[in-house]
RNA sequence: GGCGACAUAGCCAAGUGGUAAGGCAGAGGUCUGCAAAACCUUUAUUCCCCGGUUCAAAUCCGGGUGUCGCCUCCA
């Protein structure tokens, strides 16, 4: 497949490090408040792009951290009158159950930064070793100069930054560019560990360069992140882990595009998102998948109450397809007839077209178009009806695609355990309408429709839905 | 100031040289007791504007305009 790699800002064919494996990691969450639907996109993008390269045969090995020391998390736990790791554990907790309804599977490895904290100091006292880094008087700062390749990612020229480079007070930095790699700790109560420079904490890049290297090695297949972090954070992370390691850090970056949300940036910062948790409240988690991966996940995302609106309905319509093919499963017998085998024999073109959608650089909104496509021709197929086996193999070939993109996973309830009173008010149903009492008829499917529970009138018989 | 991205129908959105995918919404029709779902038809003579290259441009080049982002914690 191609990929386009933000380090030479061109798509490239994508050739694994170790032939049929895949060494991946994406930049995870600082977890000092539920996460936001911006926050949300990376972790849906790089979830199908583990999920693409998993259907193709790779074995992915997967690494999202958490950053579980940081300011906004002492600064939260102060708040609150809680610790910070108590802040934390809540907000990983937190994530977990999120990431779920958003169908986003679990990472082989969650590494947290203060279950890395051996690996972190080490690795600081190797770049001072090196001389890529320096102590004064607790903190530890890289010599960001030193190292050759600097803004290669970023494509900024470094004598450029030096305008935006700041000195903050109380640092004493040698140049303006230099960043910190460990910060001593300002005052007794605050979160420490002990170090070679006394006690305190690591920066904010560091921790990636470290746990990268833990898990997947000195060389990674695929780095991804938003594309807010390509600078500093990313730049900062081949600068450390370049000039540590010796070698190449990742062969592949990989960076989504924004969430705005009335024309502008949703953050944290800027306090104007929209939560996953909130948004979960009005909207499956499916629909938020889907609302994400209908874009090319380069783009940018006009967030808005229609978008979601229509996604919820385009959602729908590859759910009533499915549901159908689960009706005639149900209700529907019989084998393949000739002109079955051969409609599913042609469908093997929509594989085809999907596997070249996301080749190209994960195009997920063209992959969509296609199980679109799929779908019409299921239907079309099944109008008539169907036999059970072509039913069957229909909704399989749905399911095989749709469950690369983490879409249709959740099951929508249907004809399980229909409850005694309501089957006997669908049977009164059928009765009325037999004896064309349809006035009753009429105001059973309103009281059912009144407790969730949908129906429709099709040649293999009712079909109950329920919401 | 430096660097970069984007601009396609009412809305979302793919398409990087060969004559505009797909979805949502809308209109008409078929099916249905009525619905729902589905199916069929229909909705951009045109891709922000102006030039240029070419037999051929939404796609390439030049110049504008507009929107956004990074350069500071941020996905």
């Amino acid at each position: 497949m191609k990929i386009y790699n933000t380090l030479t800002r061109k798509k490239e064919e994508f050739v694994p490090i170790e032939e049929g494996k895949v060494k991946m990691y994406v930049c995870g969450p600082t977890v000092y408040n539920f996460f936001h639907i911006g926050n949300a996109r990376p972790f849906v993008v790089f979830d199908t792009m583990r999920k693409y390269l998993e259907y193709r045969g790779y074995k992915v090995k997967f690494v999202q951290n958490f950053t579980d020391v940081d300011d906004k998390i002492i600064n939260r736990a102060k708040e609150e009158g809680i610790t910070a790791s108590e802040v934390s554990e809540k907000y990983i907790e937190e994530y977990y159950k999120d990431a779920a309804a958003l169908n986003v599977k679990k990472a082989n490895v969650h590494p947290k930064v203060t279950e890395t904290m051996q690996d972190i100091i080490n690795f600081v006292q190797e770049l001072i070793d090196k001389g890529y880094a320096y102590e004064v008087d607790g903190d530890v700062y890289y010599r960001t100069r030193m190292f050759d390749g600097y803004g290669k990612l970023s494509g900024k020229n470094i004598d450029d930054l030096i305008a935006g480079a700041r000195i903050a007070v109380g640092e004493d930095k040698e140049d303006p560019l230099d960043f910190a790699l460990w910060k001593k700790r300002k005052e007794e109560s605050e979160i420490a560990w002990e170090s070679p420079w006394g006690m305190g904490r690591p920066g904010w890049h560091i921790e990636c360069s470290a746990m990268s290297k833990k898990y997947l090695g000195k060389t990674i297949d695929i780095h991804a992140g938003g594309e807010d972090l390509q600078f500093p954070h990313h730049e900062n992370e081949i600068a450390q882990s370049e000039a540590c390691n010796c070698q190449t850090f990742a062969n592949y970056w990989m960076h989504n595009g924004y969430i705005n949300i009335d024309g502008t940036k949703m953050s944290k910062s800027l306090g104007n998102f929209k939560t996953v948790r909130d948004l979960l409240e009005n909207y499956d988690g499916e629909t938020l998948r889907f609302l994400i991966l209908s874009g090319h996940y380069r783009g940018p995302i006009d967030f808005s109450p229609e978008i979601l609106t229509q996604s919820e309905n385009g959602l729908k319509r590859m759910r009533n397809s499915k549901s159908n093919l689960k009706h005639l499963i149900a209700s529907g017998e019989g084998s393949m007839t000739d002109a079955e085998k051969e409609t599913l024999a042609g469908f093997d073109t929509f594989r085809d077209k999907f596997i070249e959608a996301m080749d190209d650089d994960l195009n997920t909104a063209d992959a969509i178009s296609v199980v679109f496509e799929l779908i019409t021709a299921i239907n079309t197929a099944v109008k008539d009806g169907a036999s059970k086996e072509f039913a069957q193999k229909a909704l399989d070939f749905l399911h095989e695609l749709t469950a690369v993109l983490g879409l249709l996973q959740q099951e929508v309830e249907e004809k399980v355990e229909i409850e005694p009173e309501i089957q006997a008010l669908i049977d009164e149903r059928q009765a009325a309408r037999k004896a064309k009492d349809f006035a009753r008829a009429d105001e059973i499917r309103d009281i059912l429709k009144a407790q969730g529970i949908t129906l429709k009138d099709t040649p293999q018989g009712v079909q109950v839905i329920r919401d």
